[in-house]
DNA sequence: CGCGGCTTTGATGTTCATCAAGTAAAGTGG
DNA sequence: CCACTTTACTTGATGAACATCAAAGCCGCG
């Protein structure tokens, strides 16, 4: 037990597998003089679209949403998601201000370090620059290719694949509490709440799923599956 | 007139200004020697879903589309974009083959370099990666964006929406000739060719556009703009 | 306990896809 | 270059899918 390693949770992060594997321990505790993190309960903006971007954030733990709103004031979700697969907004290096805002769906950690030492490290050392880059570049393509799946899809598809989705890649359970509401999965699926409604009843009505209040329970994931292909 | 620096058109490639503006001269040359001009004719495949991806591409010149093929042999258009939008179909480092195809919709060139130079390119020259990670996280907010647009829309505004995108954006005039079919309209806003045909008939019983054929002029871009806007 | 927001369900109307049938345009082979 | 074939376009009629509206129930919170 090392007292110079104390103060920074940095080595062990997760995260560090995956964007920060390049870095050498000299830079790993630099990081962590620069990083701060932050607890978000859920419900809580993490960050909000136009503002000015001066952080390099990825979420720890919890769940977020990315999303828009319209001129009209309904939201548009983009996306949510896990740990790993939420980085500022995505736009850190295109844009000088977040085009989307991201908001808690659970209680989460986001650990933020500034812009500058990313940019910095971005510069100097090309490993980590391909490792962020094919990071982002995958979040995008998943964004991409989600929104063209759900486009293919009827409503019940649509409903399907967002159960589906907190089923299989998000809860990995076939028992979750619905971390969203009814209204943000038709802005997530791009239907009315009513109609989002109308199928969780007639998904529970033929023994699909059970709800009790927001808790969900998978009870024929086959036939969810095929209701998400066919649709 | 330096005979060394004949052969090669690198130095004054407009994508030069871009992306490859950090490079010395020694690194332009290495370039030229790796690089490959390909050209293809309207409707030629440039690139191919599945496919292996081996080189950076980059159009120099024409106008291509994104899509990708729906198991019932459909066609999602993604994105129809100009020079300096379309690189290798962005998943240069997230992933190792196409996940969408890249067809010609106008004669095109397409600059080709072999992936490997490039991705030497990156680790080593921090300037090159932040401009090249910048230009395409710029390429893939557009596509999220502009998806989310479309999806406010009804019928008619997408429409318009698409008119108006030729007239501003890729033509740059009020009279254009259409380089894409009425249902590959309809593939990239998600609606029926039939509904695409009705709605620019309706456009030209109401004075809004003229229609030869292919040509098209748009007439009264104003209310083109006001139906795209409240669509 | 009462208020406001989220949820539920039914009834109604709009929007858009689909089908069909016909026309124009663009290839294709002799 | 013409006849033939195929593909793209056009228009109308019909029906399905979904949004919207409205009213009532539920739940959590102060």
């Amino acid at each position: 037990m090392d007292n110079e390693f104390k103060p920074c949770s940095c080595e062990n992060c997760e995260f560090r597998e995956v964007v920060f594997s390049t870095l050498d321990e000299d830079k790993i505790l630099e990081l962590c003089r620069f990083k701060e993190e932050q607890a978000y309960r859920k419900g809580d903006i993490i960050n909000h679209e136009g503002e000015k971007i001066t952080d390099f954030k990825y979420l720890k733990s919890g769940l977020v949403k990315l999303f828009r709103r319209t001129s009209d004031g309904d939201e548009q979700v983009i996306t949510i998601t896990r740990p790993f697969e939420f980085v500022s907004n995505l736009s850190i290096f295109s844009e000088d201000k977040y085009k989307y805002s991201v908001s808690a769906l659970e209680d989460s950690v986001v650990c933020s370090v500034r812009l500058d030492f990313i940019r910095e490290l971005f510069l100097k050392n090309g490993e980590f620059a391909i490792s962020l880059m094919t990071r982002i570049s995958k979040i995008n393509d998943k964004i991409i290719s989600q929104t063209l799946d759900i486009r293919l899809k009827n409503l019940a598809g649509r409903v399907a694949f967002v159960l589906l989705y907190f089923t299989n890649e998000i809860y990995k359970s076939r028992v979750f509490d619905l971390p969203v509401s009814r209204k943000e999965i038709a802005d997530y699926i791009g239907m009315s709440s009513a109609n989002v409604i109308r199928t969780l009843s007639d998904f529970k009505r033929d023994g699909i799923i059970k709800v009790y209040g927001k808790t969900i329970e998978v009870v024929d994931i086959n036939k969810l599956e095929i209701i998400s292909k066919r649709g």
